[in-house]
DNA sequence: TGACAATATCCGCTTATGCGGATATACGGT
DNA sequence: ACCGTATATCCGCATAAGCGGATATTGTCA
């Protein structure tokens, strides 16, 4: 039963759902959209990506310098149904709507040679 | 996005999280069944349940000097469906077990005219 | 009115947890 | 090898939060 608890924990932070919020809609986003996404700083995000990693709901891949973000696949079927419930509560949630659009903003500012 | 995290975080806490699955389980239960299903201190069984009606997901009733708790009828879809999920998912865990075969012993035991 | 029981709240303590800036580490390019 | 950039981790700080025993409050009964 703690075991669900601590799973649920993950979502009890703003911070952190707004994360797996936006990894639930966009596939996988490396470092760099997610702070631009989220206007927080840098050791913010960062920190909060090792939690999820460490209790099991991100996984995290390396490309050179730049590191990419995704869902991890072996999320249990439970965690899989909340976070899409929470997502389909979400969706039209004006925060959503600015972190997406920040999102589409910071890709359409960055420089296409500093890509990650 | 805030009140969503708000609200998982009564849920990020395995004594309200017992607390709730027994009250999604059973209807509705006075103080001290909780008391014998738990078997944790009174105080701390009394404060989780302040907790989760200040958050919006129990209601409570008096009858008498007896406490009578349930979930309240106005808990959001959103919150409803995560909790079910919770409840399929935990159905049949030994520690759900365990809270329920301590609340039927308690119930056996109790003396009937001291029930609530 | 006083005694008793049920429950809510408080208290002191302890642990948990989030923050942003600073810093350590890793990678790539020259 | 050095420099710049990206990212992870640390730090000091501040707030949050859970615990069980003690106590305050409420309701009932005689």
């Amino acid at each position: 039963m703690k075991e669900i608890a601590d799973g649920l924990k993950a979502l009890s932070e703003e911070v952190r759902l707004r994360l797996l919020l936006l990894l639930h809609s966009q596939g996988e986003l490396c470092v760099c959209d997610l702070i631009g996404a989220l206007n927080l700083p840098q050791s913010t995000i960062s920190r909060h990506l090792s939690y999820l990693k460490n209790s099991g709901w991100v996984e995290g891949s390396r490309r050179g310098v730049w590191m990419h973000y995704r869902l991890t696949p072996q999320l249990s079927p439970l965690m899989r149904e909340i976070l899409d419930a929470l997502a389909r509560e979400a969706a039209n949630r004006p925060e959503t709507k600015r972190d997406a659009g920040n999102l589409a903003l910071y890709r359409q500012n960055k420089q296409s040679d500093e890509a990650c």
